[in-house]
RNA sequence: GGGUGAUUAGCUCAGUUGGCUAGAGCACCGCGUUUACACCGCGGGUGUCGGGGGUUCAAGUCCCUCAUCACCCACCA
């Protein structure tokens, strides 16, 4: 025997990989019809996790499915530089050492970083191996590789030319822990508990005054008006006059304006252009003064000494000690309010305005829309359509400058002498550049993430000429989590309809997330974050697959289960079993040469086989992973294990028995790689050939009639088998009567069901019931009382449902109504239960009779 | 404030266009050692499908409503 007794993954594993990387397995083939996928890149920054387990488990076993198809399958892999997320790790790092970013310039800052991840890159390399992940590593694509940082500037570049990117002072959201704006995406709300402090505002040349509301009190020191609603008839005489802003010399103007809502605290607003987004918009409306009395980091600025460089707290306080020191503090109210957070430290976020990049997301939005309601791309699950379609609606102008070191430099040059001219140029490893004699200072910002990586289903495919783009794109798939079908799905296929006239995906599927055992949310911080690696070397890579999708929905998040992983281990060793039975089987067995269809078992595990096939191919395609997983898993240890495998014991059909492996293994490798592989090398099935680049089995023909006439054995099989146990005997003989199959399977039937001895003619005391053959067994008069209460209990059932089917036919409706294979098929039943219920009968009055 | 999803066996969850007496794995109970496997085999399920209402011949599935939970979005000073 080649195999030994149970599959120990760590023998195999990494040769295998080796093997396929070799043999060049994972290359996309020269087939007409086309599958790809590129994987959402990983970060470069650190280790995979459990999730990325599953992540990579689905695309893997969609890539090797279509591998099998006979497709030319691109499985294309990468890493992201993850721009703001690795420079905080790196700022992490530093910060121990006891340093800080502002030790660096941004140059040698970004050197930094550069060195730091390529010291991990290979790290999640040799995990995306150990998952068995069929990449074509020839295809590796980092974020910051020439091809997808000339992609980005090629984009801004027609952005701009298309006037769908401008420079703009606008709010931005400013973290002033990190010195860096952020998306509105990537800021993160918060309910916290506060105040509203109601602040009197006096007229000008009046006694009277207007009390305003605001969360922010420290922010009036930049107030340029107040506003009322033009319907309010309390304020209406107010409008255009002027007040007095309180702590400061200034005189501002009361003005109306109808996003104020007049049920909200005094119906009075105080308005921070530069502070606030809603008084931005105002401000612009109504063309008043900016004031930006917050700075960068987040200190007082441009207001009177005693506020100067404090922090936004101690401004706070300070005001408010000295508005009520003046008396204008009319009351404090607690008022419980969202705040923005920095995602990553925290810190909260300030609108303050910047000079920065925005994209006009108008446009693009809208197109994608269309797209989108006009069903384009199909999503897994479907609702997450209609959920980026709403995202896309509401979508404001997207801020693609950051002010950090790691990421793709912005190619815009400032004209030192004239600031408003900004020309492109892609010289950016230089600060400094002369044009036509004048001097242009480069951007020192980057740009977001999401807008080079938006390119990553064609950059990656090298639009736009290369017969890769052609033959590839759009995707076949892209399979994502759930957190970044806004961030990023949605800009791919912006950008993507924009840049290549075309969608950059058929599908979309996202997955739910991997929780931690609790059912919470895995996190670094908690400490709850499984590590795959150490599992993977436990109980091997395919049970670690298996055991994650296992019956996992699209976008259903779930606890990891360790013991769905054995349970899959335990599968992978029964497959190994399975193999190892068959390799043991004499090949000088009936049957040798032809591989066909002899037995009533052979038509029907044929039977089974196909239908499994045809269900594989039909739920891949709406990639039901899990049920087709199921699937497989079933008729592997149900089907072929328990019940082939035990009746080709009788009657052994080794050729079919070979077939039967083979396509299984077939079968079953996108989902167990490894032990599949590992069987087919070390039987040497099919001579040398690698099984990551088998096609499926053609299907064999066989006999429906005879597949039937094993599933009637097989009931009768069930039966013998409950009633024995039900009886508590292992000690009965089965007899039979006027059955030609019964006679030819005797020895099938006395193996199968564990009986004693299979004698035809009349013989035993107690009928069976359920089978469609005319059978007894003789057991002891002694066990037959119990179950003469068994059927009993029976009789009850069987009257119960021949008065649902009898209802059910006597209902007109149901007649007329009901498709006719229903109805034919309930008469049926009806039919069989009478039946039933009157050997039952006959069986329980001859017991009394004895 | 808006939106989405969930609620099915003790546990974790499937159940696609409505259609067999609603399933899987685990757990649990019993029996078992036979040409592979104890990471095994055989047998064992009385579930108000969250509550209520409706449509239909037929509802776990469609509609309305209520309850609970989770997540997402949002500029109420």
């Amino acid at each position: 025997m080649k195999l030994p007794k149970a599959y120990q993954p760590q023998q195999y594993e990494s040769d295998i990989y080796a093997l396929w990387e070799k043999s060049g397995a994972f290359r996309p083939s020269d087939a007409k019809t086309s599958y790809s996928i590129v994987i959402p890149p990983p970060n470069a920054n650190g280790n995979l996790h459990i999730g990325h387990v599953l992540t990579g488990a689905l695309e893997d076993i969609a890539a090797r499915f279509h591998r099998a198809k006979g497709e030319s399958v691109l499985f294309l892999p990468g890493s992201d530089h993850a721009g703001f997320e690795t420079q905080s790790v790196y700022e992490k790092q530093l910060a121990k050492a006891g340093k800080s970013r502002f030790d660096f310039s941004r140059d040698e800052l970004y050197n930094q970083i550069w060195d730091f991840v390529a010291l991990n890159r290979d790290n999640v390399q040799s995990q995306m191996r150990s998952m068995g992940l069929s990449c074509d590593w020839q295809h590796f694509t980092f974020t910051l590789d020439s091809k997808i940082v000339k992609r980005a500037f090629e984009t801004f570049k027609s952005l701009w030319d298309d006037g769908l990117i401008y420079r703009g002072e606008r709010l931005v959201n400013f973290c002033t822990y990190h010195g860096t704006a952020f998306a509105d995406i990537e800021v993160i709300h918060k309910e916290e508990p506060g105040h509203l402090w109601y602040i009197r505002y006096p007229l000008v040349g009046s006694s009277d005054s207007l009390i305003v509301a605001t969360t922010r009190p420290e922010t009036m020191l930049g107030d340029t008006a107040v506003a009322v609603n033009p319907d309010d008839k309390r304020y209406q005489k107010y409008i255009g006059k002027t007040v007095k802003l309180p702590l400061t010399n200034r005189e501002i103007p009361v003005l109306s304006d109808s996003f104020v809502d007049m049920n909200f605290g005094t119906g009075a607003v105080k308005i921070t252009p530069a502070h606030d987004i809603n008084d931005f918009e105002v401000g612009k409306r109504h063309d008043l003064p900016f004031i930006s009395v917050i700075d960068y980091e987040g200190k007082m600025t441009n207001v009177h000494s005693k506020y100067l460089g404090l922090s936004v707290e101690e401004a706070r306080k300070l005001v408010v000690d000295d508005l009520k020191e003046q008396g204008s503090l009319v009351k404090v109210e607690k008022h419980k309010h969202s705040v923005g957070h920095c995602y990553k430290c925290d810190t909260v976020i300030q609108p303050l305005l910047r000079e920065q990049w925005f994209v006009d997301i108008d446009k693009l939005a809208k197109e994608a829309i269309a797209v989108l309601e006009k069903n384009k791309i199909t999503f897994y699950p479907e609702a997450k359509k209609q959920q980026l379609i709403s995202y896309l609606n509401g979508l404001h102008d997207w801020n693609i400058s950051r002010q950090i070191a790691w990421g793709i430099p912005i190619p815009a040059f400032q004209n030192v002498d004239n600031p408003s001219d900004w020309i492109y140029d892609e010289s950016v490893n230089q600060e400094i550049i002369t044009i036509e004699g004048k001097t242009y200072r480069r951007d020192s910002d980057v740009f977001d993430t999401w807008f080079s990586s938006s390119s990553w289903p064609y950059a990656t495919l090298d639009f736009p000429s290369s017969a890769e783009f052609k033959k590839f794109y759009p995707l076949s798939l892209m399979e994502t989590g759930g957190e970044i079908l806004y961030p990023w799905v949605s800009r791919m296929l912006m950008l993507g309809l924009y840049v290549t006239k075309d969608i950059p995906f058929k599908s979309v599927y996202i997955h739910g997330y991997v929780m931690a055992e609790d059912g919470s949310k895995m996190s670094k911080s908690v400490g709850n974050v499984i590590d795959p690696i150490p599992v993977i070397k436990q109980f091997g890579s395919d049970a670690v697959r298996m055991g994650i999708i296992w019956g996992r929905s699209p976008a259903v998040n779930r606890g990891y289960d360790q013991r769905r992983v054995e349970e899959a281990r335990n599968f992978c060793n029964k497959l190994w079993n399975i193999a190892r039975y068959i390799e043991g089987v004499d090949s000088n067995q009936l049957n040798r040469g032809e591989t066909k269809a002899v037995t009533e078992a052979d038509n029907w595990i044929l039977n089974k086989l196909s239908v499994v096939m045809v269900n594989m191919l039909s739920n891949m395609d709406s990639y039901r992973f899990s049920e087709v997983f199921e699937e497989l898993y079933h008729f592997v240890w149900d089907d072929f294990a328990d019940w082939y495998i035990e009746a080709s014991k009788i009657n052994p059909n080794k050729p079919l028995l070979d077939y039967l492996l083979e396509s299984t293994l077939i079968m079953l490798h996108p989902f167990a790689p490894f032990v599949t592989e590992a069987i087919w090398q070390t039987l040497n099935i099919d001579s040398g050939s690698i099984l990551a680049t088998k096609t499926f089995n053609e299907m064999l023909s066989y006999d429906k009639n005879k597949a039937k006439q094993f599933d009637k054995i097989q009931s009768l099989v069930a039966e013998v088998r409950s009633t024995m146990k039900l009886l508590g005997t292992n000690k009965a003989d089965l007899y039979f009567e006027d059955s030609k199959l019964l006679a030819v399977n005797q020895d099938l039937i006395k193996r199968l069901a564990k009986v004693q001895k299979v004698n035809e003619g009349r013989g035993g005391s107690l009928k069976l019931n359920n089978s469609a053959f005319r059978c007894w067994l003789s057991v002891d008069q002694a066990v037959t009382v119990k179950y003469a209460s068994e059927l009993k209990a029976k009789q009850v059932k069987l009257n119960e449902l021949i008065s649902q089917l009898d209802n059910r036919l006597s209902n007109k409706a149901y007649v007329s109504k009901a498709p006719e294979r229903l109805v034919e098929q309930t008469k049926n039943q009806l039919n069989q239960a009478k039946h039933e219920l009157e050997t039952i009968a006959d069986e329980i009055l001859r017991f009394k009779a004895n």
